[in-house]
DNA sequence: CTGGGGAAGGGGCCC
DNA sequence: AGGGCCCCTTCCCCA
């Protein structure tokens, strides 16, 4: 990463969010006009209003550099990928729960009214939906889930990971059921703004822009990565020869190779 | 071989 | 608790 535009407003905000109204009310040109083409979203795309139009669009420190040219892409068109009915969790086939060849239904439009009740077995018959595997021993009873042993660990029944917490697992699941599918190409995605780039990719939309070179890039971090190029200082430097490498999976790759230890 | 762009994946944080 | 978005990172391809 390009330190020197990596300028941390405060150690303590490094995750922050942006503050987005405050970019919004500066750009107010930039508005969420060109839709996309519905026809290139198949997966659950959330109805316009539940969308922030300014939620791709972070007051990052180089705000002005990141200052988008091309039209963002537009989300209040997009026809919301219609809810399935609600089905019975326990009743769902392997497809629906990602053992399937293709991609399965999209869990996340589905309520999860259940997660109303806390009952065992609506907890299990969720996790199986989601493609967890049985509920820790640590949750079977759920006294258990508060239990002594803190020590919680939730296994993905897919690849065995092994995840601290329920959420995050779930977030790995994703990986494997891919449940955002791409309307053009079928390609599929674990995460609905990964399909959202990946949409830019058929649309050719390129929000972000290099404020030095006016180009434009569909994504924020290739943006970030250009943006370094405009640096004449490389980052990262091997202790072994001292050589400098613009990217640090560069380095990794030299050293990997094995660093002959010399001069650049 | 190196640098740059494109695309994508994943963990973490905030709402 | 879950979703959305962030940053970081990696891989691939091309000039």
């Amino acid at each position: 990463m390009p330190r020197c535009f990596l300028v941390r407003k405060s150690a303590c905000s490094r995750r922050r969010r942006p503050n987005y109204s405050e970019l919004h009310d500066s750009s107010p040109e930039f508005t969420f006009q060109q839709p996309y083409d519905p026809a290139h979203l198949l997966a659950a795309i959330p109805p316009p209003e539940v969308l922030n139009p300014t939620a791709s669009l972070p007051t990052l420190i180089w705000d002005s550099l990141l200052a988008p040219q091309a039209q963002p892409v537009g989300w209040a068109s997009l026809l919301p990928r219609e809810i399935p009915e609600v089905v019975e969790l326990t009743s769902l086939s392997d497809e629906d729960s990602g053992k399937g060849s293709q991609p399965p239904s999209p869990p996340s439009p589905v309520p999860c009214s259940s997660s109303t009740s806390a009952s065992f077995l609506e907890a299990e018959g969720h996790a199986a939906f989601l493609g967890l595997g049985p509920l820790p021993k640590q949750l079977s009873g759920l006294s258990g889930a508060k239990g002594p042993q803190s020590h919680k660990a939730f296994n993905c029944k897919y690849c065995n990971t092994e995840y601290g917490s329920l959420g995050a697992l779930k977030m790995h699941i994703r990986s494997h059921t891919l449940p955002w599918v791409c309307g053009t190409c079928g390609k599929a995605f674990s995460r609905s703004w990964l399909l959202q780039g990946h949409v830019r990719t058929h649309t050719g939309e390129k929000p972000f822009s290099c404020s030095h070179c006016n180009y434009a890039f569909a994504d924020r971090s290739n943006l970030r990565a250009h943006l370094r190029t405009h640096s004449d200082v490389k980052k990262y430097q091997c202790k072994t020869c001292s050589r400098t490498f613009s990217r640090l999976s560069r380095l990794h790759k030299h050293q990997e190779s094995g660093c002959s230890g010399g001069p650049p």
